[in-house]
DNA sequence: CCTCAGTTGCAAACGGGTCGCATCTAGGAT
DNA sequence: ATCCTAGATGCGACCCGTTTGCAACTGAGG
């Protein structure tokens, strides 16, 4: 089964430097927060996270920053299927889209890569003329091992 | 194998009065909301215009019966890649899921059905071994009119 | 027409996210 | 090395969609 592949060119920081973009030390925190993350976080997880290596990292800091990154097209923004309440979760923006899955019993977030994914996406761009610039399939449902219990 | 598809999208109160949920005229109101809407509608939106049929309608009142509905797989919650903000929107679910596009620039939501979309979600069906409750997926990016600016 | 579980309106609470502002700082200019 | 300032930060207040506790109300089965 495959699975999103996690290379990915550079570091945030140097996306950063390449774009001009001041590094200031709580940015330089969030920044190793999201390049180390291996599973989606959300803002206060981040920021608990990024307290531990500068502690005066703020909240509001945290969201400034993530904006920055979501405008950058450094991080996507998923929502999971608000199966953990309604906030946001975030993780590096891979070089391929992959689909969000989410057990409604369990909880468990799993991932996907499809070729037909991107067949879809190009029957979209090509069919209705659109340029697609965000993409977010996101599917709730039964993992294998809660199929069996309702 | 589709599917069988025993309901028609017809009538949300018969779906009420087959699973014996009580009738209110407030849920008659919100119901008749829901069932005529021809577009996207947001949780003040549906209170406003179900005030009309029935002014003693409540905002909470709305919300729990949008949870109803949710619950029983009448109505499908969108985001519209949060284009207008962090609100919801909500749709009757058809038997047919499609795509939701949200211009990032004229906020203009279109709607697609696709074959590759099922295949899909066949794929993730089979691939994954993973039961398909809800699944969603939502494109931002530039419609036709809009793809020459920016 | 009685009854009561289920539903409602109200108001207060909640929580993620945003904002205004005074202060601070990164990093180019001198 | 020091200065300068556009841009970034912390703080607290605020916003707004949504949820909740509770007393009063009501639909529909008996």
């Amino acid at each position: 089964m495959p699975l999103p592949q996690t290379e990915i060119p550079g570091r945030l920081q140097a996306h950063f430097a390449e774009r001009g973009i001041r590094m200031t030390q709580q940015r330089r925190a969030i920044l190793s927060v999201m390049e180390t993350a291996n599973k989606h976080l959300d803002a206060s997880r981040i920021l608990r996270k990024a307290q531990k290596l500068d502690p005066s990292v703020d909240r509001s800091t945290v969201y400034r920053t993530l904006q920055l990154l979501k405008r950058q097209g450094l991080i996507d923004e998923l929502d999971l299927m608000h199966i953990h309440g309604e906030g946001h979760y975030y993780e590096r923006k891979l070089n391929r889209d992959h689909i969000h899955m989410a057990c409604l019993r369990c909880g468990r977030i799993m991932e996907f890569v499809s070729d037909i994914f991107e067949e879809l996406k190009k029957q979209v761009e090509k069919d209705c003329r659109f340029r697609i610039v965000v993409s977010r399939l996101e599917i709730g449902g039964y993992c294998t091992a809660c199929r069996g219990a309702k």
